[in-house]
DNA sequence: CTGAAAGCGCTTACAG
DNA sequence: CTGAAAGCGCTTACAG
């Protein structure tokens, strides 16, 4: 006994049919029900006959056919390079802080993912068919040459872009402060052999600690050791191979006295890993993250980290975005075409504590996990 | 010195202008650049004309004009509720599976927020205006009068809708089976006291894992305990919370064996509020979570969860949704209106061990957090 | 095979 | 204050 088929499949009621139950042309209709600004009042008792016919059929306007008629859809494009297929934290930060600023300013966000940046870099333009009024670009990696395949007819907000485009806002954070800052803090605990689980070098975000990182052990007076320094990707199993890896390597050596990773994934794989060989964190070992996201809030004990203020930077990227789309009709709206650079800040938790009289050697066998 | 002002902020090419280049009408245009089954070829020569025209201009077909003459946005709305503001980890994995699916069909994905539903429902209708072909609701708590509110010219489908309506799909998952299979795991590990942190009582997925709960336990002969279940929301400080009220409660009695929470948030905030209290985890206390999200894998050590699949379940509400949009052109499209049942699995991890032999007490006073 | 008309549902601008 | 025209950019269906 299927329940569906006594529903009608009905199309929509129209301003053509309020108007014939009105009385009146589908232009009056419009013009009461729709119009922002028709200086030209309807009667009263004609706009009343046609409130009345709307409520009656449950008129709504057709968003497609006013989106055509007014070239604005009230929808802002969200694209985003889907890492191995997965969604994660960061996203899920960034796209809270969109979908809240969207709501408050009556937008809507459509999302559009890219499974690797290069390969689909081309399908951009084609997102932009007068769906969405306007694209915030997540994580893009840039070249110069993508200023030429950006379409002209769309504005663009890019969110840590690896690299300024001109005429694409881009909204950063001031990750090397971030970073110098965290390492400092590190160092002020009593930590001096620091291992950093670095990102690729080819991403701006990562040279951007790595340079915090090295830069706040220079000011310490403490020497960089190349082989503190590892790479690694950005995922819970990036983590874990990196500090693996790492440890293999290291037989026998004292242990670091703590991880700084390049962000909150990589330090849970991290932590995890080091329970998996016996160390205790942050008894035996320290270990700070990069985001504060989630995560580290899931973790036990709580994860230590660099706060990106990564909801209000999506909400940013929706502000600056509309300024750009309304200032493309009327130039006299004001916008911003420099970068906006959100500050970080620490955040303390249970995951770092000043280091253990004597540090733990590394085993002579790793566990392999 | 901005870099914006020198780009000319074009208007998009249409097929009038591909015509005109190409010599031809904006229809012929049309025919080769965007029909799809246009019996009536075009002559090769005309065709390249056009063609080429296309390629100089950059030209991409108008999605919202497009979508009015065609009637089919390509787009589908995903409504979703933010509890306290915030997009969560349950709402990352079904929408992985939304838009991993959205993009393998050409379709994407439009977010619509409700902050409560019950305020918020209303606005469902405005949200159907023809910028969307069909909605997926994610847990929609519908009651027999909705079925009257949801405008009859879109398609819905819910995921772990609170009821049934006739005309909407429902996506859900053996839930009551999944938590029945868990307690009976942790009886078969020793456990006997298992406590449950219980969400609402007027939630159906909340009632379906208390039914597998009790019922695991009146099936291994073990007495129900009314004061082992405990009333919680859905987030981490929900978790922290009612662990810490129970412990409150129950100062200088024997810990329970396991706890088994109606989420995995919840789990993680139990575990912390362990953790806080100088239990371990699992050798004091086991503890399991539901759903085997993203943060199942976060904690350490990680979280023994009842696994559903919510990613394939995103997937299929997009499946169903897409059948029936087809259906309404075409009704020989075939379309199922009964609930899709997805079957769950235990995934055993770090956090369940059978318990001590002598189990340890609640202290006299419970760490405030 | 190709052209010109009519329409999707709305809005803007121009007459009365 | 109200009506009828023209247009947004596309597609479908109907003539040639």
């Amino acid at each position: 006994m299927p329940s569906g088929p006594n529903r009608k499949p009905d199309r929509a009621p129209t301003l053509a049919d309020v108007g014939r139950v009105a009385g009146v042309s589908a232009v009056a209709a419009s013009a009461v029900l729709n119009s922002s600004r028709t200086s030209s009042r309807i009667a009263p008792k004609t706009r009343a006959r046609i409130l009345a016919a709307a409520a009656q059929l449950g008129y709504r306007a057709n968003g497609a056919a006013r989106a055509l008629a007014k070239s604005r859809m009230n929808v802002i494009g969200v694209a985003v390079v889907v890492r191995g297929g997965d969604l994660d934290h960061y996203f899920l930060e960034v796209f809270n802080g969109v979908i809240e600023k969207a709501a408050a300013t009556d937008q809507n966000a459509m999302v559009f993912t890219l499974h690797d940046w290069h390969a689909d870099v081309q399908r951009l333009p084609e997102f932009c068919d007068g769906r969405i009024d306007g694209m915030i670009l997540v994580g893009p990696l840039f070249t110069p040459e993508h200023a030429a395949l950006l379409p002209r007819h769309t504005p663009f907000v890019a969110l840590h872009a690896n690299h300024d485009l001109p005429g694409v806002v881009n909204i950063e954070s001031d990750e090397e402060i971030g970073a110098y800052n965290l390492v400092r803090y590190l160092v002020d605990q009593g930590h001096r052999r620091i291992l950093h689980l670095a990102g690729h070098e080819h991403l701006l975000g990562a040279q951007r600690r790595l340079r915090g990182y090295r830069r706040a052990l220079a000011d310490c007076g403490i020497k960089s050791d190349d082989s503190l320094v590892v790479d690694t990707g950005y995922d819970l199993d990036d983590g874990r191979r990196a500090m693996r890896k790492w440890l293999a390597g290291a037989s026998r050596q004292p242990l670091p006295h703590a991880v700084f990773c390049v962000n909150d994934m990589v330090a849970v794989g991290c932590m995890d890993v080091l329970a998996e060989n016996g160390f205790k964190v942050p008894d035996d070992i320290s270990v700070a993250g990069f985001d504060d996201s989630l995560a580290a809030r899931t973790t036990v004990p709580q994860l230590t980290s660099v706060r990106q203020q990564l909801r209000k930077m999506g909400a940013a990227a929706v502000d600056a975005l509309l300024a750009h789309i309304d200032h493309r009709k009327n130039p006299a709206v004001p916008v911003t075409w420099g970068p906006i650079v959100f500050p970080t800040e620490i955040v303390q938790r249970a995951s770092v504590l000043p280091p253990p009289s004597t540090s733990r050697r590394v085993p002579a066998t790793i566990v392999a996990g």
